[in-house]
DNA sequence: GTCTATAATAGGATAGAC
DNA sequence: GTCTATCCTATTATAGAC
């Protein structure tokens, strides 16, 4: 059997791409084909089930991701401070400082927003009750840390859209930029 | 000539509701039949250029009712929070409580984007700056307020993503419930 | 102003050769 | 593992009757 032409994350990394240029609608098989150099078919061959499977696997990767870089190290021992800004490096280099959109976003329209709810609810989910217990360590109420934590969330993705819209990355870079401050504000280790 | 069946602006209203539900490239044809009533050879009596026409005039509709209600009342006579609530009644109700997303957001992704970049760019200034300016009024400096005004606008639309992703209002009506405190923190009439 | 019919193209998906 | 060729369906758009 002849050796791929691409390992297959590189192709998962590219779809990716595709799909948060252009959304789920807009990433048609024929600019997953371009964006990988694959023939259609060979897109099959990658995914026998097509659009979805594709969509299914750069989700699960971009989760995986976060999940390394971004909530993981939100565990690990240290001040909440340097847990946050290290959160906020770790989301630039996920957004591209602001010029990528979200997958969560993108795919919540429409017939994709069906398909992937759960998914993407877990993954909402699971960095929100990352970030809230950094909250509580650095002594905020559980529901304060909650609230905030949510806040987050609402702020990082207002901060693409707005950034998008405008066709600036600054919203983007400032709302990372005072996230800690922000979110600590309050907080016995705030002072 | 026989009367038209619907009003051209219920037309573009029920195009509308097909938009902010499927995005741009989810938004075919054949649902803005179904959702019209109308064939498709209607529609494209009603708008000659097809589905970028009919995007545009949905969003102009969209800019013209933001106008009309949220933008226009803040230069209105009346202290500043009574205007900020009233902003948050209004958007609520654009927003059908955060049931229905928003096109600056929808009509921002790929190729729609480039679209309509300049529409939705010059509808983001004007709001912005009316909320600027009941910032001013109410003793903010020039430069915090045009910076919380942006704040407000990524807050809502960050809400908006979550509501969505969440798939519960929850998030959006917590956001336009505080907006008028948090955009009047430390200015003279608050406190 | 609305319709049926139809063109022309693009989309998702599969078969089978190599 | 990749390709060309193909199928079927959906999509945008138009022509022309009523």
């Amino acid at each position: 059997m002849p050796a791929p032409l691409l390992p297959r994350d590189e192709v998962v990394q590219r779809l990716t791409q595709v799909i948060r240029e252009h959304g789920y609608d807009g990433a048609t098989l024929s600019r997953m084909s371009q964006a990988t150099g694959l023939g259609k078919a060979s897109l099959y061959h990658y995914f026998p089930r097509g659009k979805e499977q594709i969509a299914e696997e750069v989700l699960a990767r971009a989760g995986a991701w976060l999940e390394e870089h971004a909530i993981g190290p939100l565990s690990d021992a240290g001040p909440p401070r340097a847990k946050l800004e290290r959160l906020g490096r770790a989301l630039s280099t996920f957004y591209a400082g602001g010029e990528s959109a979200c997958l969560l976003d993108l795919l919540s329209v429409g017939g994709a927003g069906e398909m992937f709810s759960e998914t993407i609810k877990a993954s909402l989910g699971r960095i929100e009750a990352a970030i809230a217990s950094v909250l509580t360590d650095a002594g905020l109420a559980p529901n304060a840390a909650a609230q905030r934590a949510e806040e987050a969330l609402i702020t990082v993705q207002g901060a693409l859209v707005i950034s998008r819209a405008k066709r600036s990355t600054e919203p983007f870079r400032r709302v990372l930029a005072e996230l800690p401050d922000r979110l600590l504000a309050g907080s016995e280790t705030a002072h």
